[in-house]
DNA sequence: GTGAAAGCGCTAACAG
DNA sequence: CTGTTAGCGCTTTCAC
């Protein structure tokens, strides 16, 4: 369990440790060409593996980003992961991901940890609009890059690349009443996480803009997990009120909605209608009952990857906010 | 941009970096407790971050380990990771993950990436049963503590902790044919996959347990992605054979299957009954209209976490092998 | 082209 | 209880 290093090479060939270290970074200008395959061979015949706990001691940068998100079973996050991890592995950077089961401690814990781990610059969807408000703030002044997605921090002067959720969320509401739906629940989500304050006004501005008048019964809170879903519909059917859509803050709550009203024999989308604001394309797929505006997913890593790199590179931490624009079609739900 | 040192501290406050080494890693018996309050104190008032490059360098320990995925959008890994990563931080180990996207070559720069970062111990559930082979070797015989789960490597004698997917697809076929079903379509895994195999001689035992005649036509391949369900779906429709069962290898290519199905109008469960061995109870309401055993995905993570444990602390590397039954209970399909 | 030496930030023996 | 010292493995001047 003794790993090689340049210094057993060096000791091998007889030769100093400063030209294996030269060799093995590639600085063909500084070493003879002999001298260089010498050093290879011996490398691989050895089973060399640098160390880069002690390269990134040395060289002060660790070319390693962390992506902190909140939740790990929507598609979404996923998907973002995995266009971001693409792309910044394109330019020469790690990924370490770590998840913060929707608790601002073990978000805390995450960032500290990456801290720790000297990262070159985090991405981050908080799991709060206001918990670590100071960590993120403490972060930033010490001169680390991040840049946060998805969720918003308003009250933070920070980078950020989110959707324009209000816009959207009007938009599918409107929809919906232009369909003929008069009575549409909004399962919300908490008003600790901005997108869910966001798209209750969306939801709001819709109705208005129809005439249509506000029953605050007809919003019930509906957190972000399947099971509080389920438990935000039991709630709303106790009130009697009759209802043809439902619009969900998260897939997760829509689905745990969707299944109570399975449970009692409603036809979707006959009856009702079921739709959320989405993560991806898989999810016509995986919920193929659902309509749904899709995010823009791939362009939001995208951004998001642009302005960390921009802030490694020039050391300039001047905050950037990008808000997208979903693909405003209602997909038609299949089932 | 310049992090506060133990030598800051200690020049701040006119004493050695080795009390406030002491003091920061908690050594109370060797500190006075005058001393470690003013050391505390001034550690959070310069807002020092104790740089775990240069611990781990010195320590030649890491207390990271890494999870090694193949693809991220399966609800069955983020639960897998999810389990494993509050395990072992409960035992102070952090978690790296990272994901090869069905790619053996991104799975090995993830595992060298894994190895240069000198984590402690990797756990991986491995994209192909024999392309990396070599590289798994080499790991193990330099002493990195592996545990392999969810797909098997039969070819190297290494630690695993994987299901009896054997048993569980006959099982699971076994359950259809009992419930009248006697056309029932094979989605198959690629063969490089282990399980796949499996699961397919599992299909074939419990036809012939039944003395339903094998052909051929009825199983084909799905790859892995929904995508490739949905070609395997169509290719199977253009033989133009009766069938009123599909039993998918992965919930994502079933997806597939299910969503030709239905463009065609076909009525699930009652025309066709959809089935899979599938990750997570979530799996129930996510996709409520498809059967599934369950696989145990708590128990497997839990007994990763143990071998992998294990095998840190007592240097040990024997390798140990469990394999776990599902929850042999064929959830009836809601929809 | 190559080597010697300094040092990244920290811990752990050893000495007092 | 505290300080001194010697590295962990690597890069990077500065000499030669």
């Amino acid at each position: 369990m003794k790993y090689v290093t340049i210094i057993d090479i060096a000791r091998e060939l007889g030769i100093s440790k400063s030209t294996v270290s030269r060799a093995l970074a590639g600085d063909a200008r500084n070493v003879k060409p002999e001298t260089m395959r010498r050093i290879q061979e011996a490398a691989n015949r050895m089973g060399y593996q640098r160390n880069e706990l002690a390269v990134n001691l040395r060289r002060q940068m660790t070319k390693n980003i962390g992506i902190v998100i909140p939740e790990g079973v929507t598609p979404f996050f996923m998907n973002f992961i995995q266009q971001a991890q693409k792309e910044m592995r394109d330019k020469g950077f790690r990924t370490i991901i770590a998840v913060s089961n929707e608790d601002p401690e073990q978000e805390l814990e995450n960032l500290t940890m990456l801290e720790n781990c000297r990262i070159d610059g985090i991405m981050i969807c908080p799991c709060h609009k206001s918990k670590n408000l100071d960590a993120y703030k403490r972060m930033i002044q010490e001169g680390i890059p991040m840049v946060f997605f998805d969720r918003k921090i308003n009250d933070l002067n920070v980078s950020q690349v989110c959707i324009d959720d209000d816009l959207m969320s009007h938009f599918m509401v409107e929809a919906l009443i232009r369909r003929g739906r008069k009575h549409i629940v909004h399962i919300a989500g908490p008003n600790f996480v901005s997108n869910a304050v966001d798209r209750y006004h969306g939801y709001r501005e819709a109705l208005e803009k129809f005439n249509i008048p506000y029953d605050p019964r007809y919003v019930v809170d509906g957190g972000l997990t399947a099971e509080e879903g389920i438990q935000a519909m039991e709630q709303f059917l106790s009130y009697g009120l009759p209802f043809d859509a439902i619009f969900g803050f998260t897939e997760t709550s829509i689905l745990g909605a969707k299944s109570v009203l399975q449970k009692l024999h409603y036809k979707i989308p006959e009856d009702v209608a079921l739709c959320c604001i989405s993560g991806t394309t898989l999810c016509t797929l995986v919920y193929p009952t659902i309509s749904a505006v899709e995010q823009p997913v791939t362009q939001m890593a995208s951004e998001a990857c642009r302005i960390l790199q921009r802030q490694i590179e020039t050391h300039d931490l001047t905050s950037e906010k990008i808000v997208l624009r979903g693909n405003m079609k209602l997909r038609e739900s299949t089932a």
